[in-house]
DNA sequence: TTACCTTTCTGGACTAGACCAGCACTGTTT
DNA sequence: AAACAGTGCTGGTCTAGTCCAGAAAGGTAA
């Protein structure tokens, strides 16, 4: 006639959880504070912490620092296969997006960036940071890297619009190949501080090495993207 | 004159990565235990081992349920664009694959699994639950489900092998198109126990759609991998 | 209205312990 | 040699607080 012994932190979760599935905690929502909840369901703060990290590893609930936990809304469709940029995305999927930029300039590349361009040592490429929002939730936030011979003064241009049709519109590029290298890890210390989340929070790295339609390396990206923002498909023939 | 604030949990990430890159600990190797590392760091266990925790979502160390700490060995490439399979991927890449069968039946299939499949409700399928090993470490668990219409007498087969190498010797089967839907998040209970890690391990959920060379829709498995022991690539072309 | 301040509330970081359950090794018994 | 029973060590879980820094809201003065 033994109880089952359920784990604090499991119980808690589920209870959390099933208000969610429910609708009674609607996506975008904010938790009461910490305190109140661990005084609601009689634990420490630490032993609720934990509870709330593990549905935030699971994706169900976010955070802002120092603000609180907020219910994740659905996770956006990133398919890789169709050619469609950030805010076309976006936007066919009834939500609303937007770009800030973070910083556009010409500096000499990393030795990462090097070889990804397949530059010469000590080349100098354009950087352009950016932060990108969908229904004003910060979520991706993007290193672009532009071999410079192929776009004299881009950077005189609006960034926050979208590259792929600056590009289209006043250098008449457009992507070709296109190489996507996935890694599951922590977000960086600058995509941390980026999106304003606590810095070793999980993320998901996607970067992208870019041809275009004569087969030149003309730019890759680096982006970081709050692990519970997306989830990729691709459709391989 | 004041001193840059580094917090403990940082700092301690940091002398244990350094010791990392620098070989001195070695991937596979085991840490000492978190009390000999509080002692050692000066500090709380709960502060230490919030730091092996962020290393652990960063993928640089990961744990086995109640025996240790371990450094991560380099990631699996798995590439989604070549059709290879498992045993073929990890041989390839120099490291020792295994597998283990945990259960082949023929059941009830869930909702979700008549969806991918496209199967009346109340439909039988096969399920093969299986868990694999790249040098002798569990980094994969795998729910298979077949259409049982196209692979009469396929639990008789020993299933600790490939199963496309089933499929073509035995059924003349051949993957054609595949859809790959890619998800973060944390792992599932059974995946969770498969692997022998705690529920709530951050992991990479990947679900594979197969069509067979005629386009028929045979089969579909859910993979779920340690999130630190793969990168994805993809080639878009 | 606007700019600035103060107060309150939030999560972030940390201390100092406790008890439990499973793993691995060791020594004994069969 | 093989099976078994201890036993110590390991991570897993939890309690009960403290202090700090940033965000937000409200009030006050220009």
């Amino acid at each position: 006639m033994r109880e089952e012994a359920i784990k604090a932190v499991t119980a808690i979760g589920q209870v959390l959880q099933e208000q969610i599935d429910h609708g009674l905690l609607a996506p975008g929502s904010k938790l009461p504070a910490e305190r109140k909840l661990s005084e609601l369901f009689g634990t420490t703060r630490i032993t609720l912490r934990e509870a709330l990290l593990q549905l935030e590893s699971q994706g169900q609930i976010y955070r802002e620092e120092r603000r609180g936990w907020f219910v994740s809304p659905p996770r956006l469709a990133y398919n890789l296969m169709q050619r469609s940029h950030f805010h076309a995305m976006v936007s066919a999927q009834g939500r609303v997006p937007s770009t800030e930029v973070i910083s556009a300039r010409l500096q000499p590349a990393s030795a990462a960036v090097c070889a990804w361009l397949q530059l010469p040592a000590l080349s100098s490429v354009i950087q352009i940071c950016r932060s990108r929002r969908i229904d004003g939730r910060l979520v991706l936030y993007v290193e672009h890297y532009l071999n410079p011979k192929y776009f004299p003064g881009i950077l005189e241009f609006d960034l926050n619009q979208s590259i792929t049709e600056l590009y289209a519109r006043h250098y008449d590029l457009q992507y070709g190949r296109v190489r996507f290298e996935i890694v599951p890890t922590a977000l960086s210390v600058e995509a941390a501080a980026a999106l304003k989340v606590s810095v070793g929070s999980p993320g998901l790295q996607i970067a992208r090495v870019n041809y275009d339609q004569h087969e030149r390396l003309i730019d890759c990206d680096l982006e970081f993207w709050r692990h519970d923002a997306i989830h990729v498909g691709v459709d391989v023939v």
